[in-house]
DNA sequence: ATTAGCACTCAACGAGCTAGAGTGCTAACA
DNA sequence: TGTTAGCACTCTAGCTCGTTGAGTGCTAAT
């Protein structure tokens, strides 16, 4: 691949990433001024196909690129862009909204990066591993009902109203309250085992009809936790693209959009052991229904523990350097952030 | 307008609901036996459209039932239909996950009705007005952060972390939570005043650091049960249908869907002053974008008290019996799911 | 009042044609 | 030897045009 090949590929790239439309090889010799025929242009073109970067509608069509070009492209051709001034200001002053728990950061974050990239934008806090416990509470309400809180370290907070006796005095509760704070707090979600509970059997000492509401709504809690709670913008953005112009194909998309599970489990899969930017191209995704989109996608962190995925979703043809400064700009953008709200050190309290 | 007319023009809307295909007078005298041939048919259909019930796409086209159609149909031709035993069971199947939360019981009839009916189905909780607050709690967490939490009658409950002087003791915070416990919980959301907070003030004594960040997150939670919350699921279904088939007016209806704001107001609007169910019908809609949409809609009530609102939207052209039958059962089901969660008299506490 | 019959209308469909964008090859050129 | 002008060829998109058939409205007979 010599250097005239590479610029001839960049240029058809990046025409087609904006105009959606087969490039030929008289456009690559007018709008980028390579000093070159269309016919030499021409035999390159074939060159690059054969070399099975750039492919074919059919055989009077210009060329578009393939997985493997837009790979190469992505790699090595690609020019570094930056968000402009006013899409940082938007960024930070939608930032500015009070925010005091990580799903709303989320959901925010997500928000924000869909509208500067246009595409399809994920949030997600995948790893529930590493939730360490950070408050278990019980809290009367009225009689009869109380509420069961836990906080993760990662910020959530989640709770379970239950039902208890109505001769529990609040008093108890509120000693029991402290038990199971004390012995759930500093946990991480799995190594809450029997031998813990039946230590707090003990120290209650009270019968079962105490311990195991309280018990049952801990276990609701850590379940909405488990989870996996995933934030997604911006999806009708895909409508707005040639790609997606056939009813089919677009609601093959949204189809797989709305599946939640799938979508965290695909951000876990690509986000494990990786801090840096991952792009997955076209065929490179493993989902079958997302051959023809591209996901690009970092990790956020707090101190140096893994939190938690975000990304974009867009077809292969997007704004690969366009998408790429956004979700670097938001990815530190979301460190600050996260250590604002759960503290630089989440693993100890 | 006779009887044989009524005939007719159910006839016809029953066929193009089912088939979305102009209805001709052969099609009319073939498949519904009335014992006329297709001329007479012909007639009356053309009285019909006269008489605005009928409009004609092209000349020589079948029929399609108008707005005004379709509202006599509603009102006086429409056969009621029931819920297969198959769909009752696969309701109360779905009905048996635990619940403990209102907007949890939102989300999962919204997701119910949707399926049923395969069109896109509402549901919100949209008059703040109503909601009393039950129980105001401060909980400590860590040193120097607290948690607010917020219960409302209608068994929503919100949470809003603070942080705090690190000075201050979890046994003050505690005695400072049932101050505001105390005060706060039997307003409405709308009685809570400055006075009140004076009072708050006095009582806890001590200066602005500790009362300021707790009514901080008070107001945060009051804000977040006040930003109205609605549900919607099978957005997406619309799709299936040939009136979406063309992908910008898919857009046109997925971006309104997308306006949480404007559905809830919507909503609200219909829902004012009346327990029934309504059905609106096409331009009978305020919104513009959903002229050629219908919308069937009921409250959910506990005790006598109105709590919210449930509905589907999905084209003019869509099953009324059915969502209408759908809509009623899911109101006494949700009635009833109501109850057992925030009681049958959530007025007083 | 109903209906058979008929002329008429119009969208949908497919065939056939054209324009034009693009290709690959060949031969000439620097 | 690499580059380019020229040319024949290919193929889609878009157009026209005729055909088909579903449906209508009107008229005259029952």
């Amino acid at each position: 691949m010599d250097d005239r090949k590479k610029k001839i590929l960049q240029s058809i790239i990046d025409d087609y990433i904006s105009t959606a439309e087969p490039v030929g090889s008289r456009t690559v010799a007018r709008k980028h001024e390579l000093g070159l025929s269309s016919a030499t242009i021409r035999n390159e073109m074939a060159d690059l196909e054969e070399m099975g970067y750039l492919t074919q509608p059919h055989t009077s069509a210009g060329r578009i690129p393939s997985d493997k070009g837009y790979r190469f492209y992505v790699d090595q051709l690609m020019r570094q862009s930056e968000l402009t001034v006013e899409e940082i200001y938007s960024i930070k002053s939608a930032m500015e909204t009070k925010i005091n728990e990580l799903s709303q950061l989320l959901k925010q974050v997500s928000v924000i990066m869909s509208r500067i990239t246009k595409y399809t934008s994920m949030a997600a806090i995948p790893e529930r591993k590493n939730s360490v416990l950070k408050a278990v509470q019980v809290v009367p309400v009225e009689r009869g009902k109380a509420l069961v809180i836990v906080i993760t370290n990662a910020g959530t907070v989640k709770n379970s109203l239950i039902k208890i006796s109505e001769t529990v005095l609040p008093e108890f509760l509120i000693s029991v309250s402290n038990i199971f704070n004390e012995k759930l707090s500093g946990l991480t979600i799995e190594q809450i085992n029997l031998p813990i509970i039946r230590e707090i059997e003990i120290l209650i000492g009270s019968s079962q009809e105490v311990l195991m509401p309280i018990l049952n709504g801990v276990i609701d809690c850590i379940e909405q936790i488990d989870s996996a709670e995933v934030f997604l913008e911006g999806a009708i953005n895909m409508l707005n693209y040639p790609e997606f112009s056939d009813v089919d194909r677009a609601r093959e998309f949204l189809n797989l959009m709305v599946e939640k599970d799938l979508i965290s489990r695909v951000l876990k899969d690509i986000s494990v052991d990786n801090d840096g930017v991952v792009i997955k191209i076209g065929k490179e995704n493993d989902i079958e229904e997302m051959r023809d989109c591209s996901l690009v996608t970092t990790t956020y962190t707090a101190g140096n523990l893994v939190i938690g995925t975000i990304g974009i979703i867009g077809p292969t043809r997007m704004e690969y350097s366009k998408v790429l400064a956004a979700v670097n700009f938001m990815k530190k953008k979301m460190q600050e952030e996260v250590e604002k709200l759960i503290g630089k050190d989440p693993g100890r309290t």
